[in-house]
DNA sequence: CTATCGATTATCATATATGATAACAATATG
DNA sequence: CATATTGTTATCATATATGATAATCGATAG
């Protein structure tokens, strides 16, 4: 699989998992101290995230770094 | 926990895998097309390693890369 | 001793992730 | 209608991950 896909994959992860605690990007990205543009690039997977962010989101949204990733083809 | 500690739990673990596979970190380095002191660098802990990078490795590793992130704590 | 192998560290240039701002679209809601 | 909410996209400056090279170290083999 490409490596695109795999950006495209954890984004639209983030996006279910966000979803699922009802928390709208403008919100998660106010707890990550970041912007809400950046939410967005992250989501949509226009973007090569650092683990950093992942770790961040993943704290923001309850879930351990490693549900972020599942389902990812190895 | 601190950042920094994740980038050292998620560097420890990758070599931990590779070790376990009898893998070499030049020799894994040269899989993922990168120099060897990178992989140093990213098994230390030292860097905030992209997706990107964790999938390359996870791939070359064999592993899925939800495993790289296993027992991180929340 | 020398040579080799695995790994570490420092350094540099370059590519790119990030933070930030602004403009915009779609939808709902007064 | 206006306005608020949610999300998207473009753009820019800055921080930093990466790719690469070289020097170094420890251990081990010859």
């Amino acid at each position: 699989m490409r490596e695109e896909e795999v950006f495209i994959l954890v984004g639209h992860k983030i996006r279910r998992v966000r979803q699922l605690k009802s928390i709208s990007q403008q919100d998660l990205a106010a707890m990550l101290n970041i912007e809400k543009s950046n939410m967005a690039r992250i989501e949509s997977g226009r973007t090569n995230i650092t683990i950093r962010n992942l770790y961040r989101i993943a704290i923001s949204l309850g879930v351990p770094l490693s549900e972020l990733m599942e389902g990812i083809p190895l």
